[in-house]
DNA sequence: TGCAAATAATTGGCACAGCAAGTATAACCG
DNA sequence: CGGTTATACTTGCTGTGCCAATTATTTGCA
């Protein structure tokens, strides 16, 4: 029984590097689906949620830097993905958003992992499901990580760390 | 019961990106533990287990192309942390071997990520253990990545993938 | 009002990761 | 021998990611 515990655990490690692998190393690095790396997919991917974002929101939402968000907003635009619009109130700010090319990218892409996880997640039994559920959160635990930010993903509300609070500025077109 | 699925699921998204974001992202890119990267790390840690390897190998345990292990092992070496050997028999091929420094390095940076989980899994409940693993292999299952190679970490053995079947090589010492 | 401070996006510089193609050397095999 | 294969390395390129300025704009305060 101790050497079952051994292969569970080398088990639950191979598992976990195969979901990472699959989840967000689906494009490890260099171009993958439509030729867009794993930045600029996720980059598409939250645009997609939070309508037009201005970049430092950004660059929040995706916890980079801003600098960095800016690169990956410049080839996103050389592709005709997302345009950037000055703000007529403020001049200072920038609002992204995607374009119909953009928009198509995004409502196909997410089929690449998540929506693969989504869908699989959705026809799985009650009981499986409970179970996965309940691994994932003791990994979650073991690792401390039960106080950290989601990263927004599916989800809308975000939580920005140390920032302050987000004014409850009413963008809503 | 519509509803429980639901928020199942979106927690089993949330912990998702947590074990994600920990494990994988603990070194985004930059500089971390001890002024390591992330692959650099890695390649410490392979190191640290597989004793003197050639760098194909390394290449191949580290699912990454040789040319970007040559890099990684050249500042890994420009620290200091790891030697390369012409072997004696072969001159074609360096054998790559952790210094003393490195030794250390490696044995006080897994319990980074990797290593908690590993003490957390071994304290944990047996049934924890089993929902656990069993979650996971079900995930595997979904995202269709359960003949994924497992890319290694802390077991011995490599699947290599595509390769033809590693020839039997009694570079054991 | 008018000037200082804060804010937003960007730029430039740097390091690293990752790949592909090409090069040099060395081993193997007919 | 001579050609093929294997091994490591080099070079060139793209892309991330950060930090430290820079610029433009807005806000705040005296």
């Amino acid at each position: 029984m101790e050497s079952e515990r051994k292969k569970l655990i080398g088990g639950v490690f191979d598992n976990l590097r195969r979901v990472i692998q699959v989840v967000h190393g689906y494009s490890n690095r260099a171009q993958r689906v439509g030729g867009l790396t794993g930045p600029q997919l996720w980059a598409i991917r939250v645009l997609s949620e939070s309508a037009p974002v201005r970049v430092s929101d950004l660059a929040r939402q995706m916890y980079l830097h801003p600098s960095t968000v800016v690169g990956i907003l410049d080839r996103l635009e050389a592709k005709g993905l997302v345009v950037r619009i000055r703000s007529k109130r403020d001049h200072r700010v920038v609002e992204v958003s995607l374009t119909g090319k953009g928009k198509t990218v995004a409502a196909r892409s997410p089929a690449v992992a998540q929506g693969l996880l989504l869908k699989g997640l959705e026809k799985l039994p009650g009981n499986d499901l409970r179970v996965v559920s309940g691994g994932l959160e003791a990994l979650v635990g073991i690792l401390g990580a039960r106080t950290m930010p989601p990263r927004l993903l599916f989800s809308r509300e975000v939580n920005l760390p140390g920032g302050g609070v987000p004014v409850g500025r009413d963008r809503k077109h």
